[in-house]
DNA sequence: CATGAATGAGTATTCATTCAT
DNA sequence: GATGAATGAATACTCATTCAT
């Protein structure tokens, strides 16, 4: 079981201390960015939450920017990997497998792991508008998706059990963007919905939208 | 016959200099808020751009939120207004009218709205993902498209025409954001779509998604 | 006599008051500097002994920098017209003038301007060893002088009244430089001198070591 | 024979690595500082530069000003002792010896121990502009320089070989000036000067300037 | 009304210095 | 001795807002 190696540490070796520094920091960047949004947090809030002093701040980060990519990636991460059983395979289309039980599958994976990261989702939404990175980021999170659904629909389209008429690129970023969309006007609106319900909904919708036949 | 409520007294009686001068401030404030987005706009670069002194802006507004919610209101205005020919009674399903039709047009004037105000729709995006005001705004612009929707996948639902398994807010709100992100994507992302081909894609996969019968 | 013409007027034109603020800046500015010395000086500093808030000093100005220049520019202008009644004229080599009398009156004129400008001469040096900018300034200054000299010294020679073996350029360097530092000294040290005996002395070792023939 | 006075007691006995870590750190500076020039060095920029932590500059030194005094009289002991055979006794006018000979040895020596240590001495005149102490030490050189010129130019008068209307002291201050600026601005500017025919120059005005008889 | 100078609170950033390990 | 993380004082700079002319 291969542990990181010690041969490929990143940049600058730290301390242990000097780790955990950073890790406190990255930590209370988040509840800071959750809290206040990105654009309203001060490097100082950062500094407070952690419990450091202001300047120590920037013995690890040079900027906002900086700790806030660190956020988003270390969220990203687990969002991969999410629940313990949620490996790449399960994306895959497999074969003997029901497409509506893919659809549905993939669709509530998306929908805990936004809600189990809403707060920081939204936040990078908002960083998305502002910095070109970040947008950047979320748009290349959302090309994967995109790109795993197009595949998906190519492959049902071809067994002949989807509208043919579809084109599998729109299809993939409106259905796509359909599912992201709600699951930010869930969480960021005041209307209130169920979560498997909401599964269950957007799955119907999507299989019906591909014309998808049993 | 709404007339102008007390509550909101047009604050004072503009003079015809005045009342230029205000709208060179809005006018600039667009362009500027296009430009630069609303975060990065200063309130010197609205004057600069208005070709007045920083001071004037204090005369007509009292902050950069204001003059960007009256931008907002006059866009908004315009998008329902459209092309001459929208009315608000295009928009109810009318009988005799195919539905499918209906959804078509219905995407297509979105489309075209968007298509045509798409700067400011990003930048009123970015707004409503750090003022309440503005998000409740726009929140409350989709909720009126997500109504309409709702009433007519019912009535579309009462007459046999589509899935009864769809619950019509989950639905109404899914699609609603699907083809608002699509256009946001569209619009501030790199891929390449066509207009007509945009309209026919969505329309289908709405048509499809709620079992649409012709 | 031509009075600043209005339409010449330098880039944004200001109101009396602006002038009037910009004017106590760099008197303000000079002051510090030559208190302080240029590194040591803060803008906060100079804003205080203008009288104005902090901000304003970026109203006008951008950097230290920039407002030292502004000083700089000021005070050459003031010690090239200098005395009333030096003018360019003097400047010239005249025929039928002694040169050990133009000698002397340009190392008198010198030592006059330093005199009285030494405590910003001494800051000017000072920024010119940390600033690129500031340091070809000083060096145009000097450039001026030496070729001056230089052109002085080979005429002498042409007329064979000054020692042929010399470099005109080696030695207009040279000489200014024994000029100026002299001046230096003089002002930042601690050694006494008197101001006649200096001009004196100067000019017969000038005379002298070009072994000019009376 | 004078020891090293108790009263600048060698702070404590370094051990030989401490002694090693020491010069590290000295060499480190001096490169630092000719590179970056004083005032725009860290003390960072020290330690990285000798390899060392940050914290350990201060087991040795207490300021950047402690450190750069260190260089500088390490540097003015080599120019000092310079190439092998300079001696303090070169320096004293010996009987029998050409005045003119003596003088263009001086030159050269002096001209040869700024060129090889050029970038150092203009970081001195840097730090002697903003700091009282090394103004103070550059300023002793430069008076040891006058005081022997003074001395061999009183011989020079005394024996009737030089101009007695020339006042030694201000004669020796300002030669000393020529020599020492036209090395800068040899250094520092962009003028090219070629070394043989400085030292003939020079020597030529400063024997031309005291009246120097053959 | 229009002007634009003046204000100063708010925030980022640097870096010498200390000190626990 | 050496290390390097932590500290926080010092400063620059921005920009919304006010107000006298």
């Amino acid at each position: 079981m291969a542990v990181t190696p010690p041969s490929t540490a990143p940049s600058k070796t730290l301390t242990s201390r000097g780790l955990r520094t950073k890790q406190q920091l990255v930590a209370a960047a988040r509840t800071t960015f959750e809290k206040d949004g990105f654009a309203a947090t001060r490097i100082t809030d950062i500094a407070d939450a952690a419990g450091v002093a202001h300047g120590t701040f920037y013995t690890y980060f040079d900027s906002k920017e900086e700790i806030f990519r660190e956020v988003v990636v270390t969220v990203r991460e687990s969002m991969l990997r999410g629940p313990e059983e949620r490996t790449s395979e399960d994306d895959r289309p497999r074969i003997g497998t029901d497409p509506r039980e893919s659809i549905r599958r993939a669709n509530r994976r998306y929908l805990e792991a936004y809600r189990d990261n809403h707060q920081l989702m939204v936040i990078w939404e908002e960083a998305a508008t502002i910095n070109e990175d970040f947008r950047e980021m979320l748009g290349e999170s959302r090309a994967r998706f995109s790109e795993r659904a197009e595949r998906a629909i190519r492959a049902l389209q071809a067994a002949g059990r989807a509208d043919a008429t579809i084109d599998a690129r729109y299809a993939a970023v409106a259905l796509g963007a359909m599912v992201s969309k709600f699951a930010y006007i869930w969480f960021t609106g005041r209307e209130e919905f169920e979560f498997e319900q909401a599964v269950e909904q957007l799955t119907i919708l999507w299989c019906g939208s591909i014309g998808l036949t049993d």
